[in-house]
DNA sequence: TTTTAGCACTCTCTCTTGTTGAGTGCCGAA
DNA sequence: TTCGGCACTCAACAAGAGAGAGTGCTAAAA
């Protein structure tokens, strides 16, 4: 379809078509041929841009809200503007440096999350997104157990990045502190330092040959470890900011319609998946309108990156806002936030 | 104010304060006189209500938005309302056991809370919100250290209530593992059982003279852990669900009132301040409009119960809604609600 | 003294009507 | 192919009329 309409539209229709866009994105009112034929360097009457934008409106790129409104981008207008036609703005120093500082500063995975999703919906104004890094790297450092009543036993598990990872396991056998205390150090001096993907195999596969008594209930809290770390809380999986920036944005203020969106923020489950779907995309994606799949982002841009972690990508950020948003601007400020958000989680 | 108001109101003007109170609370519209005089079993004539009326609003109980509308209730006239006139409805049976089903069948503490907050907002189709449960009465049943890097220490504690808390302290001395192994033994040794405010008390009082060498570093953990122990996670303080169904209310429909209560809720700070005073207080309290001393709930009021186990109050839940509210199904259903969620806490 | 009917008055709400301004499509000339 | 001119359409706004609801006041009835 692209390579179509690239085909059909010469280079004045499709400068045209870029000016609306643009003219629409920075007003929010319906662009009307005098307006476009006022712009600076461009010498041709308002009659001549009439006949550009009928052809335009017969691709289906704009539209008008009705007879004597200007015309309105449709969501194949975006696409193709966004594909084709938009010149990206690099981000400015004030936001890049305030960014760094602010996630530079945090300690603490979680932490740095956060605060990058409130920076990403506090610059854009729109709502921010952040998936937990899901680590397929992450590397043990120490694990510890702890009795609990009744055979449960307590797994404490420290991994490389700082981050502590908390499982309640029920063994068959009560174990006494001293040898869960016994199969801690045991663990920890046999697996320090290497990553839980290594450890979980030689448990499973090199261990399960000897019988040692305790085996079954490290194979347990190893495995279970993992889960953690892998899956996070289900629950927990994204952190969502500034979703009340919304509701600034009139084209989304039918209360039905916020209804939706806001059900969808806090239940979080269509984002976790919707965010799923771009862990794997290279770079930056972009979701105009219903392109996301969910009815209640009709009105709505998703805009993602993936973030990575010493070269591998291990989750997802973005920001979500009305169609009609400064894609020039939040795009490569989500390209920027991603790679610094990788970068502060290196450490 | 309430005696006096007492006073001055005979039966007549309270029953129809009442009547005009429930009739906007069920239609939403200002009620007239000639309405109110239709009511069945009421033999006066509205030229004669028109002269109650009056009375009622030279008393600050009623206004009228305007002159040819009805009359509504103020919230003082509310405050009147839910302390001498209201009578209360018993819970129906479909809701009870409803709650009872539910939040009975639930594992784990967290999930029979969420569940609670989730069947308020249901049943109310208001906002729902549930304090997680402090427990003064935790007591230490074991702590952990652990060495992160740069002298941070990783303190664990978990209580017989088999709660786990984990806190990162900064310690000025680097401690070896062995070090920290042999402090978390001594605790463990000397501590096991008591209650936490014991423990606190020991060690900043008696252990404060002897000079053992990370004596800081322990009184730092146990003050944190108390902490964290009476104050949880301060950002999982509540768990709050329906937030969305107080955009069904078109009193609260101003989308500038609805942003500030919408940001309340994702910020919940005030929130559990709110909750926090109600924690001591006997039985379902109410606030009406701004008496909460919150400006976003102008327009909202909060009918509150605190939930005890083994008859102490641990946590404090609750729902949200427009002052236009069923007080009479609101409290009731609040104040059993509490009595359900502390008895499946108990197990 | 209390209650009531009558009445003039007020104010919102809705419907209608006219006006303005923006923008369009089409046509014929440059 | 471009452009000016022109008739036409439509939303937005404002003004005005009428209906409806409800009030406060007053004077008569109970």
């Amino acid at each position: 379809m692209m390579s179509t309409l690239n085909e059909e539209l010469n280079e004045r229709s499709r400068h045209l078509l870029k000016l609306l866009v643009e003219r629409y994105i920075s007003d929010g009112q319906p662009v009307g041929s005098a307006a476009l034929a006022r712009e600076k360097g461009l010498g041709i009457s308002p009659a001549t841009i009439r006949h550009v934008m009928a052809d335009l409106e017969d691709l289906g790129l704009i539209h008008s809200p009705h007879t004597s409104a200007g015309r309105v981008p449709t969501n194949s207008g975006y696409r193709f503007f966004v594909d084709s036609l938009l010149t990206v703005r690099r981000p400015e120093q004030k936001q890049l440096s305030e960014l760094k500082i602010h996630v530079g500063k945090e300690r603490g995975s979680n932490q740095i999350i956060t605060s990058a999703s409130q920076l990403l919906s506090g610059i854009t104004h729109l709502a921010g997104v952040v998936s937990l890094p899901k680590r397929e790297s992450a590397s043990f450092r120490q694990i510890d157990f702890m009795p609990l009543s009744k055979g449960r036993v307590l797994v404490v598990l420290v991994t490389n990045d700082d981050e502590v990872h908390n499982r309640v396991i029920q063994t068959t056998k009560e174990f006494t502190a001293s040898e869960l205390q016994r199969a801690a150090n045991y663990l920890n001096s046999l697996f320090a330092g290497q990553s839980l993907r290594q450890v979980t195999s030689i448990i499973t596969h090199e261990m399960a040959e000897t019988q040692k008594q305790m085996n079954q209930m490290m194979i347990d809290a190893i495995n279970l470890a993992h889960q953690s770390v892998n899956n996070g809380k289900e629950s927990e999986d994204i952190v969502l900011s500034g979703a009340t920036n919304l509701m600034d944005f009139q084209e989304l203020s039918d209360v039905n319609n916020m209804r939706h969106l806001l059900e969808a923020f806090s239940q979080k489950q269509d984002i976790i998946q919707l965010l799923d779907r771009c862990m794997n995309a290279e770079g930056v994606q972009i979701f105009i309108g219903e392109e996301s799949g969910y009815q209640a982002f009709g009105a709505c841009s998703l805009i993602t990156a993936p973030y990575a972690v010493d070269n591998q990508t291990v989750g997802v950020l973005g920001v979500i806002g009305p169609t009609r948003m400064r894609y020039d601007k939040v795009i490569p400020l989500v390209d920027v936030t991603a790679k610094v958000l990788g970068e502060a989680l290196k450490s």
